[in-house]
DNA sequence: TGGACGATCCCCT
DNA sequence: GGGGATCGTCCAT
């Protein structure tokens, strides 16, 4: 069942933790894309790593919509990562995909990532273990920006639940303040994982 | 108007 | 484990 605009509406580090396990569907054109969310990283309002630390920009403005939008943002030049906000309208908040745990359309996710098949089942969690591998594969760029997550082209799906003691909980990755935040969230041993965040720029 | 810096990835050693 | 790729965004002149 997809998900609705109530899950969203509910403290970021809540829904951050609750997504673990959801699966999100991808449809465009004649294709469906699915996964299961086994990566995340919540960003808050008064967090000096969130987007969102100095207020509005033109960037970041899809973070103090209303809970249940993507956030798409382009960095490092090539690369795009997407987040679901939470929050209530005017508060920046939101939670990055961090990775996911491909489920179908796996051929059409290896087109979008140019991957060869054979190196693909050699190394095949780089499919997607990673937020910028996850938008390539799943086709996510700028005009995903500010699409509403209870409509029919981007939603998530009731998946299994993960109990607490199947969370991992770390500093997030990549960031060179906030690091004593917590607010990284992953399922214990799912090899679709990233990585650990043991090396921090700067 | 310009310069510094990324919520990353991939290839090289 | 290290560094280069590559450009949009933001803030300081």
């Amino acid at each position: 069942m997809k998900l609705s605009h109530s899950f969203y509406s509910r403290p970021t580090l809540t829904v951050a933790k609750d997504i673990l396990g959801k699966i999100i569907v991808r449809k465009f054109g004649t294709h469906t894309l699915a996964g299961k969310i086994v990566e995340v990283e919540a960003y808050r309002q008064n967090d000096p790593a969130s987007h969102s630390f100095r207020g509005m920009t033109g960037r970041n403005k899809i973070m103090f919509n209303q809970s249940g939008m993507l956030y798409v943002y382009f960095t490092y030049g090539m690369h795009f990562c997407a987040n679901i906000v939470t929050a209530e309208e005017g508060i920046g908040e939101a939670v990055l995909i961090r990775a996911i745990e491909p489920i179908d359309g796996i051929n059409i996710m290896m087109k979008n990532r140019n991957v060869d098949e054979k190196l693909t089942s050699a190394k095949k969690h780089d499919l997607t273990n990673g937020p910028a591998k996850f938008c390539q594969a799943f086709y996510i760029t700028r005009p995903e920006n500010g699409i509403d997550l209870c409509g029919n082209e981007i939603f998530l799906m009731d998946g299994e639940k993960i109990p607490s003691h199947a969370i991992g909980v770390s500093s997030r990755i990549g960031i060179s303040v906030g690091v004593e935040k917590k607010w990284r969230f992953y399922i214990k041993g799912n090899e679709w994982v990233s990585k650990s965040p043991t090396k921090h720029k700067r």
